[in-house]
DNA sequence: CGACGTTTTGTGACTTCGTCACTGACGGAA
DNA sequence: TTCCGTCAGTGACGAAGTCACAAAACGTCG
């Protein structure tokens, strides 16, 4: 789903700029416009009552937010918070506008419906895995995944933890298991990949 | 979502019967029509490669797959497997009169985003639940839950555990302490709910 | 620079959960 | 009644989650 690959009402829709940080919806609000991330990333995330979160998906370049989508047309308010990871800019059509390009644009249409799909299908897996796989298997991919193009992933235990679903002390303990094995190296908010052939085996 | 509710091109389409236990759709293939459950229940579900079951969600009367619909559209394949738990009933309408009434009818559509939308907090909720909770918590909520118009539940040991996200030991210990507490009695294939109320505290 | 507060990481003790390997109990069907 | 398949109970043990701190690493402000 490239940039390029959007239909001409977005690419055409008015933009706004989101600075990193800020929250973009909270559990509870209902969404008043339909949002197509053009540059940046939104992460949607459930939390519980005691402050734990489980991030849910990703919102790159190119996709919809598939709650805000599904939550506008159903008219039902979110069931999880949304915040920017880094300066984030995004394409917005009002709520009467979409409704009308909807019935109008079979392009745009198609469009929500395969952004739709491949991102059910992506919660699914993520669903999958939580549920089944061991946190090493879900850490060793979460490391591979974020190696693809640099060996320096920047990131702290705390955060990471949330990433896969676990609590810090278990993602220290496996990193530093995997830094006696030499498969990464740490520092302060930061993990280099030394073996990234080695994390596929492990996921 | 009532059976009443269901905008007419639905309440005309052809229905279709299911036998309880067979499969609706598994994991890989792409659906061909689109599907609203009128009688019974399918049951949606992720299998990892050992075996290990997790369920989605369930497909009760008067509502839509939402995995069908979106992998219809967006022509991918199905990210998880299907099967009814019981005799089940259908309506369909083919692929290509769905995309023309998603064009054409207004109520059709918004049914579809609505049905869309529920579905999905729905799903994030259980995502939520089966990473943050206990485990003690999810069978006091899934028994309290189960026994809202019959205090005696049908199931076994085995089954509940894939529903709630965990082993079949860990469900027979914790039933175990339940009945020593008196909320349940235990009897081969069944649990009987004795204390309703106290299940809602430990939820 | 050095003291101080914050953030991040490390660790040990303890609980809960998941897995394994069995055993026993129940309920048909032959 | 005797098999046999399904279901439930159990003890042992390793993996994972929780709790309560201690120790670094970093930022910043006199």
């Amino acid at each position: 789903m490239t940039l390029q690959g959007l239909p001409l009402p977005i690419a055409q829709a008015a933009e706004i700029a989101i600075e990193a940080g800020s929250r973009v919806f909270a559990q509870g609000q209902s969404p008043e416009n339909f949002v197509v991330v053009t540059h940046g990333c939104i992460k949607v995330f459930a939390r519980s009552e005691d402050g734990k979160e489980v991030v849910l998906y990703r919102v790159q370049p190119g996709e919809l937010c598939i709650l805000t989508t599904a939550c506008l047309i159903g008219n039902t308010h979110y069931p999880a918070d949304a915040v920017t990871d880094a300066t984030t800019r995004a394409r917005v059509i009002p709520l009467a506008e979409f409704e009308r390009l909807l019935g109008e644009s079979e392009p745009f249409r198609r469009f929500v419906f395969a952004s739709m799909g491949e991102r059910l299908a992506q919660v699914t897996r993520r669903f999958e895995h939580m549920v089944l796989d061991s946190t090493a298997r879900r850490l060793a991919a979460f490391l591979h995944a974020r190696s693809a193009d640099d060996p320096v992933i920047a990131i702290t235990h705390d955060r990471l933890a949330t990433e896969i679903g676990t609590a810090r002390e278990v993602v220290s303990r496996h990193l530093k298991a995997l830094e006696g094995a030499s498969l990464v190296s740490l520092s302060r908010g930061a993990i280099t990949i030394l073996d990234r052939a080695a994390l596929v085996q492990r996921a």
